[in-house]
DNA sequence: CTGAATCCCTGCCGATACTG
DNA sequence: CAGTATCGGCAGGGATTCAG
């Protein structure tokens, strides 16, 4: 339902693609604001395997500090990406899946893989 | 040709996104690198409509200051986006246009757009 | 175990001024 | 016209420490 008004015509036309200034209302600038950030797109990557609690995600991005994967997941729950779900019992843990929308990401790091690649 | 190893799977699987850290080396990581900074998207979508010269560039997106379109410009072309071609004579003008590779980043921007106009 | 708070350092980007 | 040089403010992110 995105491109009723475009067609087979694609952005650069698309009428709403007439912004001359970064707003944060852009469907791409929404997409990059939800990316955006070392380590984001690595941490999609794993939760597009399965869920994940914090320390698995730790282990699977060892140089990754605790500060900066908080922030990420905040970040991506923020952004409608992930839900946690924090267990009761002990030791604690939070689990992290991937919304409906944030699966929905794969085809875009797809894109993303797609053009890197050629480069190579 | 970028994944024959992997047929319809997809990237979350491929093993060469089995990376644990931020590489440059990575494609996703090299598109986003292109990609990268403030008013860049803006600038390839311009682009994308056809060649443009520095000065109308700043007049298609009058908030963007001389030293960052420059920047960008540079930025752009040193992923292989776009060429620079100055022509002779007075006044000096300079026209950028898109490669080959830099035209194939209108999916990459549909798959950006696509994504962020769904959260809306 | 899962984070939040703090500190510091670096790189981005905007403004301004200047050159071929 | 098409840039480059310089400076300053601010946000990103790493290390460390503290809390629920």
């Amino acid at each position: 339902m995105a491109h009723q008004t475009v067609g087979q015509a694609g952005l650069p036309d698309d009428p709403r693609a007439a912004v001359t200034e970064p707003s944060p209302s852009c469907p791409v600038e929404i997409t990059l604001a939800a990316l955006r950030g070392r380590w984001t797109t690595l941490l999609v990557r794993e939760l597009l395997r399965g869920e994940r609690t914090f320390s698995e995600l730790r282990d699977a991005l060892p140089a990754l500090s605790d500060k900066v994967l908080s922030d990420r997941l905040a970040q991506l729950t923020e952004a409608g990406v992930l839900d946690r779900e924090r267990r009761s019992g002990w030791p604690p843990r939070t689990c992290y899946r991937l919304t409906p929308q944030g699966r929905r990401l794969g085809p875009v790091l797809q894109a993303l893989w797609d053009w890197g690649a050629e480069r190579l």
